[in-house]
DNA sequence: AGTCCTTTGAAGTCC
DNA sequence: GGACTTCAAAGGACT
């Protein structure tokens, strides 16, 4: 797969992920600082792309057996105990793997992949194995010809080579904005068994589900209208959450497949799975089953999948005709980042341990404990978001992020961030209410606080992150998450990069997570993350949606801007807030007077 | 029903 | 090349 072999065209984005590693954080200052640990992470990345591209070239058995160099301790340990708890609850899951459990990557299979033999696998390598879907037994007769290729070239494992695959997702679990494909294993997991295992009924549309026909193939061989209404056989199976599966199978394809990409049988089976044909552009030689994949969204499958084909067929206007069409050309969802791939895997998670469903609560938790994730850690989302765009770039070689701009590019057709700092009143509301001196939430997504506070004449003041484009890490000082256990993914799950340390030079350190920064001022600051972690939040509880960000009613100091009427305080819960020096938070360090005031000085910095 | 919120990163456009 | 915008996921909240 030559285009996919970097060489040199690899990169993908992989320096500027190197940068964006460095220069978050005001990396600038200590680069000399910081050189070993870019070293360590530039050569976990590099390992990891030797693997990718160890894995493209590899198709002979020798090579699918050859092991690879063993990683680094440290990641590989790391990657371990970071995943431990998912392990914990993925037990008794249909894939267990106890050396990287709960990572539900689905991305690169790799059948030839020397890591594929049992017990070898490097964390990276498991990554792209742990698909914890459902199987199904398929019989496929050209399958079973690739199959047998498969598995005569890699002794991968069963999940992978047998003629298993996960079932077609059952539409009414769909949600209409989720892809296909689930990395999240959360779904799966035994401890959170799906409700409609108890009652036969969808969740959400409180529709009883069809009893799956015997009769009716699991996957897609029906046209692209009805692959949506195919009543998968093990619906029990089905993640719930609309988090939808499909199968990953090679019999699908109606040609060999092309030189670059039948080198690596697990990508076709992979692409195969993700790319339905008719999306596939033809020089792809993919099948035409109709294999969903989380990139593409049809309107029909996003809304009632049922109407697609016999509509457009009994359908006498032209014009209507043509709006169909055009309703049902494909939405080719842009390919993931690594932070999304970051969230799928960890939303859940996170979620379970905040018992959180708002989304924008979670997703800021989640963007802190990006942060606090280790290099290593990163890199390996990095990673797989570099192979989720070579797998799109390859599969859509006309596509752009372009196409999917509704209103076009400068025409808002959704969002409406256009604020400037100047004109909207977070300041004035940060600034003038002690209790808001940690900005709202909102804010954070308000770029370039450095910029609006000092202006562009004296950028020397910016912070590293608002000198390129980033979040203000001063501004942000001070935000929390939530209270919860560490997380195992190795980032505290209420680890907060608030900490002045953490904030100025974030994990961009080698060191492991609990050692870059159990900063005591987490356990001390009043996170106001924290109160997504409260069983009834007050987050909702604000009567308008401005007022509902999360750390407006929560002060930074927290020593006391909390609001008198802080629902927190009388919570139990609100460890962080009312009892931020002592009760919280299971740290093992002693927590000391002038730590606990520490953290706060910043902020008040940064206000000032 | 549609949009917002919220996060980070990628990629696009504009100047 | 900087600045800016949109989209990707997610699901509750809001209009």
């Amino acid at each position: 797969m030559p285009q996919l072999n970097g060489g040199g065209g690899d990169d993908l984005g992989a320096n500027d992920e190197m940068i964006s590693f460095k220069d978050e954080g005001e990396q600038e200052e200590k680069i000399s600082e910081n050189s070993a640990a870019e070293r360590d992470l530039a050569e976990v990345k590099s390992s990891l792309v030797n693997e990718s591209e160890t894995q493209q070239n590899s198709s002979s058995d020798s090579e699918a057996e050859r092991r690879p160099p063993p990683r680094p301790d440290t990641f590989r340990d790391k990657s371990r105990d970071s995943l431990e708890e998912a392990a914990k609850r993925q037990e008794g899951g249909l894939f267990k793997n106890p050396a990287y459990p709960g990572y539900p990557f689905i991305m690169i299979p790799d059948l030839t992949s020397p890591y594929l033999p049992n017990g070898s696998l490097s964390p990276t390598a498991r990554t792209y194995l742990q698909m914890k879907w459902p199987l199904l037994d398929v019989q496929a007769g050209s399958l079973q010809s690739r199959q047998a290729m498969k598995d005569a070239r890699s002794p991968s494992p069963g999940h992978i080579v047998s003629n298993k695959v996960p079932v077609v997702q059952h539409p009414h679990h769909v949600h209409p904005l989720t892809p296909l494909i689930t990395y999240s294993n959360e779904h799966f997991t035994p401890g959170n068994p799906p409700p409609h295992l108890q009652a036969d009924v969808d969740p959400k549309t409180g529709i009883p589900r069809p009893p799956h026909p015997p009769d009716i193939s699991p996957y897609y061989p029906l046209s692209p209208g009805t692959v949506g209404q195919i009543p998968h056989p093990l619906g029990w199976l089905v993640p719930q959450q609309g988090q939808p599966v499909y199968p990953i199978t090679t019999g699908g394809f109606r040609h060999p497949y092309p030189t670059a990409l039948t080198v690596n049988a697990s990508m076709s089976s992979f692409l195969s799975s993700r790319f339905p044909p008719h999306m596939v552009p033809p020089h792809h030689s993919l099948h035409t089953t109709g294999i969903p994949h989380p990139a593409i969204v049809t309107p029909q499958v996003k809304q009632e999948s049922s109407q697609s084909d016999v509509g457009s067929l009994h359908s006498s206007k032209h014009q209507d005709s043509k709006k169909e069409e055009e309703k049902k050309k494909p939405h080719i969802k842009k390919p993931l980042n690594a932070f999304m791939l970051y969230m799928k895997e960890m939303r859940a998670k996170v979620v379970a341990e905040c018992t959180l469903k708002e989304s924008a609560a979670i997703n800021q938790i989640l963007g802190r404990r990006w942060h606090a994730l280790s290099r290593e850690e990163q890199a390996k989302y990095y990673e797989l978001a570099r192979k989720e765009r070579q797998l799109h770039m390859q599969l859509y070689p006309g596509w752009s992020a372009r196409d999917n701009y509704v209103g076009g590019y400068g025409k808002k057709k959704k969002r409406k961030r256009d604020k400037q700092p100047g004109e909207s009143n977070e300041h004035n509301e940060c600034y003038l209410n002690p209790c808001l001196s940690l900005p709202p939430i909102t804010d954070l997504s308000a770029p370039k606080k450095c910029r609006a506070r000092f202006g562009l004449d004296q950028q020397s003041n910016w912070c590293g992150p608002c000198r390129r484009k980033k979040k203000c890490i001063r501004y942000i000082q001070g935000e929390g998450s939530c209270v919860s256990p560490p997380s195992s993914d190795g980032s505290l799950l209420d680890s907060s990069p608030s900490s002045p340390t953490m904030l100025d030079s974030p994990p961009r350190d080698s060191k492991p997570q609990t050692e870059q920064t159990q900063p005591l001022s987490l356990t001390l600051k009043p996170d106001p993350l924290a109160r997504l972690c409260m069983p009834q939040s007050p987050l909702t509880e604000s009567p308008s949606r401005k007022s509902s960000n999360l750390p407006a009613t929560i002060c930074q100091n927290g020593v006391d801007h909390n609001h008198q009427s802080n629902p927190l305080q009388s919570v139990p819960y609100s460890l962080s807030l009312a009892q931020p020096s002592t009760s919280f938070l299971s740290s093992p360090r002693p927590l000391s007077g002038p730590q606990q005031l520490q953290p706060l000085s910043l902020v008040t910095k940064s206000l000032e």
